[in-house]
Formats: structure tokens, sequence, C-alpha cells
DNA sequence: ACTCCTTTAGTCAGCACTGACTATCCAGGA
DNA sequence: TCCTGGATAGTCAGTGCTGACTAAAGGAGT
């Protein structure tokens, strides 16, 4: 049903967007992915960005247009996008937007191995999550915040308000969890179960 | 601060925490994996697999105890936990507990550029998305009913408790979402911002 | 004129990961 | 007795990704 991606890297869909506006150098899309913030959602570094256009124009989907030698500096490389290209990145996006993913968050790997800990070291970790988290939610609301007070749309911040639902959801998550562990019942059971491990 | 982990996969803490209840060779652990369901949450082949407990064993995290060639079949190679490997899990298990870590979901990046379709285009994928996750949603609600029922113990099922909430915080997203896309100003702003584009 | 730091720009070796493949045993049907 | 399919168990080539490195230019300070 849903074929692989020949480039499944997501920074290869950030490349193609921004090359949908204009040819560019590597470097200058790097430039523009920090610039506008979108490199927090993206596992981005200067190797892979690289590494990924590379696959991009053995893909087919972006051409290198001309090498730029502009007073010194090391040569760079213009890249186009392709008809193949636009057309890949109509069909990825819409592809990533209707179908749900498996997501496989390190949070959840953790989880599943809570019951290894003694309740109130557990109980410990999880208060520090759950203030870390509330920093998280405090530092992308003022981020949302401080962009909208400078006329950006709220389309352009949609992204940002996703993460902060999830990290929303998250806290109120850990946070009733907090609650069971501290049951008496919880500890007792422990106790019983676990109580000569390690 | 955070030290890099030796072996950074998470199915790499799921190894050392299915051995620290007994030594087992690798065919075995994957078995156990996929029954219990863990598999759900860590990205697992048994390929992977086999090179996650290589990468274990020169870390000093588990050494291969015997190789058993029990009547025929290839030989089975029995590896145990070390005290560096019951370290690592505690360490390991503590700070994925109490730093959330950056993530990078799919739908994250989908979004970011959710600008490039048109809005009947963007309402129509997201309805789509939302549904799927409803299924997900039922899905995860039924499997965690079961296994209630079958006597397993809430803190064993945690990790399911957690996808689940993470899955309708998700949903009302995506519902708000649509309402928000099918605001007639939408339409027209994207219109004049997109109107002449591909 | 010299040194030092930052920015710009890109390369690369080494390891991690995955899909595809190999090979054996056993149960059951024809 | 033979054949087939599924379960068991593991290997490997090819590619992807990352951290560490290179290198030149520009500017600031002395």
């Amino acid at each position: 049903m849903e074929r692989r991606r020949r480039v499944p890297n997501p920074l290869a869909l950030a490349v193609l967007a921004w090359l949908l506006w204009e040819p560019m150098h590597p470097y200058e899309l790097g430039r523009r992915l920090k610039q506008t913030g979108k490199d927090r959602h993206i596992r981005y570094t200067r190797s892979s960005l690289y590494m990924v256009i590379e696959q991009l124009a053995r893909a087919g989907f972006v051409t290198a247009q001309e090498t730029v030698r502009d007073s010194a500096r090391p040569e760079r490389t213009v890249y186009a996008i392709t008809e193949a290209g636009r057309h890949e990145v109509h069909d990825w996006l819409r592809s990533l937007l209707a179908q749900p993913r498996e997501e496989y968050p390190h949070f959840a790997v953790a989880l599943s191995l809570l019951s290894l800990l003694p309740p109130d070291e557990a109980v410990e970790v999880l208060r520090r999550r759950s203030a870390a988290l509330a920093g998280r939610i405090e530092e992308t609301r003022t981020t949302v915040d401080e962009a909208r007070a400078d006329g950006v749309a709220w389309i352009f911040l949609v992204e940002e308000q996703y993460s902060l639902a999830l990290l929303e959801a998250e806290r109120r998550f850990v946070i009733e969890l907090i609650e069971s562990l501290k049951q008496p019942d919880y500890a007792k059971s422990w106790q019983e179960t676990m109580g000569g491990r390690t």
C-alpha cells in the first residue's frame, strides 16, 4: 500500500519544501532551517544535510544546477527541485498527514520497565520529569507568543501548537501516574513481587 | 552532563532488562519481546537484535555464557548480564524517566508544511488521520481491557496507557485544527499568499 | 603585523541498521 | 515415503548517519 520512500529521512522533505521556493546551495538550506526554527522538529546536522541532498540527487528529486565559486570560498553547488521532486513533496506530505505512523518514544520503553524501580525512586524521577516538562511547556509557549507578536500567522506555528498539546498531555499523564505510584497498596505489592531482586 | 550511552538503541535496554531475569539466547529474547507485546514500543527486527547483543557484548554489559547445541539446530549462544550491565539498566532507566528527550514525530514535520496544501485538501487528509487515530485508540483500549481481564496488573500496562493519552491528545488537536482550517478567512488568506504556486 | 576567534562550507571514516537470504527441523497431508 | 509450509535460528551485504575533522576568510584586539 504505502510504498517506501526513496529517501525516507524527514530532513529530505524539508529540503524539498525549501527548494520549491527557489534553488539553493546546501549551506543556505541549513541556514534557513535553523533561522526559521524548523530544525527543532527534524533531526538536523550539517553532515546529514549533505548526505540527504546527495540521496535526493541520486533519486532524481533534485539536480545540481551550477557550481558557483563566488570570490574565493569553497565552491558551492546550487540545487534545484525537479518535477519528480515536486510530486514527491506533495505525495509525501499528504501521506504523512493522513496516516499516523508508528512512533517509538523513548519514554514508552522506560515506562514499560517502570516496575524495576522501587516505588519511591520511581516517584522521585517522575517528579523531575514533570518539572522538566513544565519548563518545556513554558518555553514553547513563549516562542509561540513572541512569534505571534511579530505577526507570524497561526498556520506557521501549528507544529509548535502540536508539540505543546503533546507536552501537556504527557504532563497530565505523569502527574496522574505519580499519584498512582504513591498509593500504599502499590508499595506493598511491589515489595511482595520485587522485594528480593538485585 | 548526560554522557552518551555506549549502546544507545532502546532495544538494548529491553534486552538488558530481560537478562536481569535470567540468561538467555538471542532468539529466546526475541520471542519474549514479541509474546509480551513489548515490541510495540521498540523498533524490533531479528537482525537488529543480534547486532545490539553484539554491541552489548563489546561494551561489556553482557557476556557469552555458553554455546549450546541442543540436539541439532544451529548453535545458540546464551548471554548473561554483567555487573556493568546491571548498573547500566538502572542508570539508563532513571535518566529516560527523569529527562524528556527531544523526540521528532513525523507528524510535526508534516504540520510545519501544512500551508503548502490547499485548505480543502488539508481538511480532507486530516479527516482521514482523525479516523485512523480513532481506530488506534479503540485498538489500544481493547488490548488494555483484555489484559486487565486476564489479571495483568496496571503497572505492566502503563506504557499502553501512555500511548493512549498521547493518541487522544493528538486526536483532539487534529479535530480542532480541522475546524480552524475550515474558517473562510483561512481559505481567503491562503488564496492570497499561495494562489499562484506550482 | 600578529594572533585568536567566529563564520562559512564541506568531507570522511567508522559504525549502526535493515532487508534479504540461508539452513535445519518437524508436523501433517497426499 | 515424499513434499510442503511453518517455526527455529542466524548471517551478511549494502546503505545510512554521525561525530570529528579540515580549511579558508573576516574581524577584533593588541
